[in-house]
DNA sequence: CAGCCGTGGAT
DNA sequence: TATCCAAGGCT
């Protein structure tokens, strides 16, 4: 029988974490952390690997080096600069967020950081105990998987939030709230991991119902997977000299949302006719298919290209530097159609 | 509240 | 190739 999570294994995960914690860039060596680059990393973070935020964290904090000088940035700057990081809306409510924040601070309580534009649960409790020590318990899926084998629970942990923030809460000890949270995290980043956790070197492993009888594996407990739609369309690349390309903007919300993208049909059943979707008229050649994952449909897009001899005006669309920052969907069509262009020898 | 919202790396 | 999944939030 083991011990129930409780303060003795938050003070050993700290330990472990002076020892052992990761050095990112957002973090700092002692005191509290500047709320502007923790909110910033916080915000990149979500749903997003370490690797992946980093290069974008240091060009942020570079050109953008407080929440007022982000705050002051044009609309189409920030979305060009978050272009393949994926989520957009987090782009959209960041800005607003800086907007509001700008001149008078973050709220320092997680209840008011809450109330924000794109802070949840997670982020608001994550900034008021990194940024201001706050002792509240954060819980992301890092800490939800090791709560789950800490005391085996039965059910996936996102239909029991109460009990997980309850295991956390035992843990959570008396000082340093926002090294706590990043030691959970660290913790199921570097050794309770999903597929090969390390329960030989946890310094938690005497708290673990899971690791005393070999279970780690056996935990969270998932929910059931849905089905992925398939979803099909037409794009057109249409290039002009000086390395032009002609995009639109597509609308605010939903689906990549404010970002730029080569004209084409809608997405969902294959097109009977595909040049009725054409931006102009024009000699197409076949640039071939691309294939593109997105958390709930897979989509395939053929692709169509045209030179044209000069820019001229297209409704709705506007020509742009081929080499403008775009989301991945669009950078993979622009490249399929370009190389079909200007093929190599 | 279940579905929507990106992407790239690991296995 | 298929699948999972990574510091979630919004509706």
């Amino acid at each position: 029988m083991t011990t129930a999570p409780n303060q003795s294994a938050g003070m050993a995960l700290l330990e472990w974490y002076d020892r052992h914690g990761r050095s990112l860039p957002w973090r700092t060596r002692q005191g509290e952390a500047e709320p502007y680059r923790v909110w910033l990393s916080e915000i990149m973070l979500q749903q997003t690997t370490v690797a992946a935020v980093i290069p974008y964290f240091e060009r942020f904090t570079a050109r953008w080096p407080t929440v007022e000088a982000l705050a002051a940035a044009e609309d189409d700057d920030l979305m060009t600069a978050w272009a393949g990081l994926g989520y957009y809306a987090r782009a959209r409510n960041l800005l607003a967020c800086a907007r509001t924040v700008a001149g008078q601070g973050f709220p320092r309580t997680a209840d008011s950081l809450r109330q924000l534009p794109g802070v949840g649960a997670y982020t608001s409790s994550a900034v008021a105990a990194i940024a201001f020590g706050e002792r509240v318990p954060v819980v992301d899926g890092n800490v939800e998987r090791v709560v789950s084998r800490l005391i085996k629970l039965g059910v996936p942990p996102k239909t029991a939030v109460a009990t997980v923030t309850e295991a956390v809460e035992a843990m959570l000890p008396d000082e340093r709230p926002g090294d706590f949270a990043q030691a959970m995290m660290d913790l199921g980043a570097t050794i309770c991991t999903p597929k090969s956790p390390a329960c030989g070197i946890c310094p938690i492993r005497g708290w673990c119902a899971a690791a005393a009888d070999g279970s780690a594996l056996d935990y969270p407990k998932k929910l059931p997977k849905r089905a992925k739609k398939t979803w099909h369309g037409v794009s057109f690349v249409v290039a002009a000299p000086g390395g032009r390309v002609l995009m639109r903007k597509r609308p605010p919300k939903g689906l990549l949302g404010g970002m730029l993208e080569a004209p084409g049909s809608a997405w969902g059943e294959i097109p009977d006719n595909p040049f009725a979707h054409a931006p102009l008229a024009a000699r197409w050649s076949e640039a071939g298919s691309i294939n593109h994952v997105f958390t709930h449909a897979d989509l395939t897009l053929s692709v169509f290209t045209a030179q044209l001899p000069r820019p001229m005006p297209v409704k709705g669309c506007e020509w742009y530097c081929a080499q403008t920052p775009v989301a991945t969907l669009t950078r993979k069509v622009l490249t399929r159609g370009l190389a079909t262009l200007t093929p190599e020898p």
